[in-house]
DNA sequence: TCTCATCTTGACCATACGGTCAGGAATGGG
DNA sequence: CCCATTCCTGACCGTATGGTCAAGATGAGA
């Protein structure tokens, strides 16, 4: 079938089938759901492999969720690269609905891990979120001081935005389901990002003028 | 300890315990991770006596399911009641707030089935909750046909104000470890709802007037 | 009190799962 | 070509888990 592969891409090239299929039998069982074997089958590899890769089931795990954390913290280059409120969290909600839709597997992985209390990840929850929360906040905040935007609770509207935008790929299947068993088609991911982008921009008051074209 | 129970009182009682007991363990471990041996340690009950009650881990599973889509169904009734935009959807924030803050295991556990492709109410979404939404879309437009609020996606809004409320019982413990580790306050509690309602009141246009206090 | 239905539970079973290992295949550097 | 390193995998093991069962305890009704 393919042509034969150097051994430091043999390595590379497992691990990512690996890891791919684990991100979506992680996604679609839980991890006390998800079997060794059926990660196996999905990547096409004997288990026996999977261990040789991956000492165990929990280190696995572990490389999975923190991929995701590294995607998930990506989004906030453009938070901050932004003039105003209105360009940042506008971009924000973009680049989140993004990877809601190219990454439904990875957010599901990563809510799954908070709504366990986070076994695994509770260190980086303690030091890199905190961090970069209020990193954020402060940024609101300030916009906020120099009347850009209403005077809204920078925590909880960041909640806010996590909440709205995860939404669509942690109840993807919800979603579908109430979409009549279909995918959202492009136009519809449109219509939801519009949607949430105006009231939300709207929402905390950035003048009219400020607004992006939706 | 406790003074004898009639035999039909002994029903009712033990299965409640392992009801709550069995919502605790499922909401922190996923189906798949939840143990009956743990739900019958936490429930103070043997385990062979959960199997005389519930005859498998799944039907047991079902039935926590089915209470919360119960419990989750009844926040819609202030929804109707209202008498326009600004009521209605602030009240329905204000009992799904409270439903997070009462019963976050529940909300996982609900979380956790559509997210794994709803195995066990895949039914009820098809049925129960497209005919809810269906409904709430069309109150919503008519709210929109006569001008009491803005021209925004009936489908969208409705998933927006799902995500954000859900969002404080799935992620509760993301957001108590972003809190330092502590619960939220009553104050708190009290911030996020103001926080939610004045952004997504004022986000979709309601007059200033129609607002209720907050 | 006697009898029946309901409730209780320790012991047990079959299965499935995570993980191990030994031995073989393939690759690469010299 | 040699051999050291890496890669591969079928067979196997111990354990944990969902579920069963038979025998006994407890309450209800007559």
């Amino acid at each position: 079938m393919t042509q034969p592969l150097r051994k430091k891409e043999i390595r590379q090239e497992n691990e990512r089938l690996i890891l791919d299929a684990a991100e979506k039998v992680f996604a679609e069982a839980g991890f006390g759901g998800a079997t060794m074997q059926l990660i196996a089958d999905m990547a096409g590899l004997p288990k026996a492999n999977l261990h040789y890769y991956f000492p165990t089931k929990e280190a696995l795990y572990r490389q999975v969720v923190q991929k995701i954390f590294q995607i998930w913290l990506q989004a906030a280059d453009v938070f901050d690269a932004a003039s105003g409120p209105a360009q940042g969290i506008g971009a924000y909600i973009d680049a989140k609905m993004e990877i809601s839709r190219r990454h439904p597997a990875g957010s599901k992985v990563w809510a799954s891990e908070v709504m366990h209390r986070a076994p695994v990840i509770q260190d980086y929850l303690e030091t890199t979120l905190v961090d970069w929360t209020n990193g954020r906040m402060k940024l609101i905040q300030h916009w906020i001081d120099t009347g850009r935007m209403d005077p809204v609770d920078p925590r909880h509207l960041l909640y806010m935005l996590w909440a709205t935008t995860q939404h669509y790929a942690d109840f993807g299947h919800q979603i579908e389901t109430l979409n009549g068993a279909r995918e959202l088609s492009d136009a519809q991911w449109q219509a939801a990002k519009t949607t949430i982008k105006r009231i939300i921009l709207k929402g905390i008051g950035v003048a009219e003028d400020e607004l992006p074209e939706l």
